[in-house]
Formats: C-alpha cells, structure tokens, sequence
DNA sequence: ACACTGAATACTGTATACAATACGATTCGA
DNA sequence: TCGAATCGTATTGTATACAGTATTCAGTGT
C-alpha cells in the first residue's frame, strides 16, 4: 500500500462528485444488480479511491432515493425500474403544480422561448431521438424555471435525469410524438390565457401518457444486470 | 487531547444523526446566523464531535437547501426564512398531488383514521400547542401515505420537519384553528368522495392560507417569493 | 435434530493525520 | 500611493487508522 499521497492532482472538482455520478449512472443503468448490499471497502477499492469520498456520494445516493439504509448501516441499491412508474407520480406532482406556478410568473421571453420549442419539435425528424430528447427536456425545463421555484426546480433536477433518458424517446411511434407536440403547444396555449388550472390538467395528463407509453413499451423485459461491477 | 477513544458507547444511533438535528434545528430557529461561513473544525469542536460525522451531516443539510455550497468549498447557512414561502410551494405541490393520488388509493381505515384524527383536533383545547401540532401532523402524514406513493412521502418527509414546527402552531388563533380543522374535514370529505379534483382544491387552499398566517405571524422578513422580478 | 450460546470475523461508524488549495497579508516595484 | 506578486496561514478535501457492533458459524446442551 502506498503511504497516503495517491492524490489527484489539478482536480477542480471534489472526488465524491466523479464518485456520485458515477454510480448514480451505474445504479440506474442496473450495472449494479438492485438489492445488492454495497461493501464500503470493496467499492472503494474499485473505484479507486478511499471510504471518505466514497460515503460522501452514498449519503446523497440515499437522499436521492437510489440506496437505501439497510439495517445494521450500509446501504443497498433499490431497483431503480420498480420506482420508475413511481416517480413519474412525483414528477407530475412538481410539474402539475409547477406550471400552476408558471401561469402566474411566466414572462413573455419564456413564452417565446416555449413556442419556439414547440415548432422546433414539430420540425424535427422522428428518427432524431436525441435531439427530440434534448427538445422535451429543454420543453419541461423551462416550465420549471418558468415557475420561479428553486425548490421545485432543484427537486426536479433530481429526477431528472432518472426519468428522461433518451433511450426513452425512442419507443415514440410518429402519432405519439405528434400527439405529444400538441399537449405540448396546448399548455403554452394555457400558459398565455394564464389558465393555471388547465395547463396542470393538461401536463397531468401529458405525463400520465408518456409514462404509460414507456411502461408498456419498456415491459418488464429489461435485461438486469449483465456485466456487474463488483457484485459483492 | 485524548487519544481518540472519545467514543459514545451504547449509542445505536449514529452521531451524525444527532448533529444533523441539532444544525438543522439551529438553524431553522436562526440560533445561527444566515449567510454564516461555516468553519468545519471549529464547529466540529463545538458539538463535540470529529469532523467526519459533521461533514456527513452537513452533506444532508445542502441536499435540504438549508446550507449552501460555498465558493472555495465550505457551506455558508441560507435564510430559511427566505425559502420558507418557496418550502411551502413544493409542499402543495407534494400534498396537492398527494390526495390526487389518496382519493383513488385510500382504505376505509384510514379515512376512518383521519375521521378519527379531525374529531380530535375538534375537541382539543386552544393552549396545547404540542398536541395540535401532533394531531395536524399526523393528518397530513396519513394522507401522504394514502397515496401510496414511497417517493412522494420520502420527498415530504423530508420537508416535513422544515416547514411544520411546534412553534408556528402558537400562531393560530382560536378562529383560524377551527377554519383549519373545518378545511381538513373538507378534504375528507371530498376523499370519501372520491373526488380528487376537490380534495386536491382545497389542499392548495388550505396550505396557502396556513403559510400565509406562517409568514404573517413571523413577521419578519415576510417578503414574499412568488412576486419576484420578472428575471430574464 | 434443533435451539441456544459463544467467539471469531467482517464491516460500518468515528477519529485523526496529511495534502492541497484558496485567501489574505506583506513587501517590493513602478 | 497604488498595484501586483509572492509567501504564509487557515480551511477544506482525502486517506487511513481504530473502535464498536452486527453477523455468522461452530460447538454444546437439551
């Protein structure tokens, strides 16, 4: 073992951080097998670096919902497609209640900002799913700044990136990507009535579709965990 | 110095744990100043513990958006007062979509439950403070956990200790305490009803009015966030 | 054969030591 | 006198050593 100086030099950002997103991804990549009991030691070991920043990450893996306490300490890794249905109800929950917020605080450049989302999306080619990703999660983020929030919205980024994969938009057929653009113009339209009430009608329902479409389309197929990292 | 066998023997709770109370409480009754820099060591020192358990604590207290991250690493305190009207946001966006959720999912024991919890609330006496924060408490957490939704109770859980103290229930006057308890009864009613439109209504309402007797009573500081300037 | 008790073990929780950076002060130069 | 650069100090980020508890497995008794 070496003394104690493996430091990583000219590193801008904490090591718990690299730490975090990695196994935010590998966790909800099922490249951890859910329901696995993390060793400290062990992980530490794979990733390279020692327990402290190693914790650090786990501490807010568990905030986020993507560990959690097992009992006698440690943690273990939930099956993040068990929640995913799960947290599409919390996510309507922000954005319902998000846009409610927005009818009142919108401004007009946000409004312009949104239309011209709306006709980019209506533009875009089908076989895009990565540009129509980045449209739907630029659609929705400018809704939750719309709405003037910090709270909703830092609670918002937290899921994120848990639901809003791109991989998601490629089960999308041609009529319900159109469909979808047009729920999308129809809360721009409330928004610009200031109607409140329907646009949180209309994203509700708009969310309650899309996440019925990838339940179904994601089955309950999906392949767990295949190549592991240390599977402990 | 001892050696460093300063241990809490017999604790089946982590010392972090405690801190984290102990900070947060501090800070939510402004016994710490906001916009303070925090001085790990010295804080450490203060409650007595080694940095590593305070740092674990600290992490939590960011992810509440109770501490901010500092420039240069660190964490400087925010002004709960600043966040509590936004607190309140996220809250009905939680509860609001959260009897949304319980009008299709209750049981018949726990609007029996919550039956039970109003009759109490009626009959209790305006001085205890304690026990109507209790009761209040345990409706709201009832509701949460009729909507059967882990993610949605875990979020609130969260805020819970935040926004719902012992103290703001001094605030309410003898009127505005039956008002609230006619309000919750309403909400069961509508629940019994299965009316989720209704019942999530009046959750909005019921919460508006409660922050805005909060901010009114604390006086201080009560500018509220949701008329901001209109940025960008 | 099963249950209960005990020690060994493995792992988490905590403390402390060390490295590196960020900030401030002081000094030198223009 | 003001500005810039450099050194010193203070404070965070990381690594490791240590203490304590939970788990497991072996052994014995009923």
């Amino acid at each position: 073992m070496l003394p104690h100086n493996t430091y990583r030099l000219a590193s801008r950002e904490p090591t718990w951080k690299g730490v975090y997103r990695n196994l935010r991804l590998a966790i909800l990549n099922l490249e951890i097998a859910p329901d696995t009991r993390l060793n400290e030691v062990k992980l530490a070991a794979a990733l390279g670096v020692s327990r402290t920043p190693l914790r650090e990450a786990l501490s807010r893996l568990e905030m986020d919902g993507l560990i959690g306490a097992a009992k006698g300490g440690g943690y273990i890794v939930t099956d993040p497609r068990e929640n995913l249905a799960d947290a599409y109800h919390l996510r309507a929950a922000l954005e319902g209640y998000g846009v409610r917020l927005a009818a009142e605080n919108i401004s007009a450049g946000q409004i312009a900002q949104l239309r011209e989302n709306v006709e980019a999306n209506r533009r875009i080619e089908l076989a895009d799913t990565r540009g129509r990703a980045a449209l739907n999660a630029e659609f929705h983020q400018i809704l939750i700044m719309a709405s003037r929030s910090p709270r909703l919205l830092q609670t918002y980024n937290n899921l994120r990136e848990w639901i809003m994969t791109d991989e998601d938009m490629s089960l999308h057929s041609d009529e319900s990507c159109r469909q979808f653009v047009h729920e999308h113009d129809l809360i721009v339209s409330a928004l610009e009535m200031r109607d409140g009430d329907m646009a949180d009608r209309v994203m509700r329902l708009h969310l309650r579709r899309a996440r019925d479409l990838l339940l179904e389309g994601k089955g309950r197929a999906a392949a767990p965990a295949d190549r592991e990292l240390p599977a402990a």
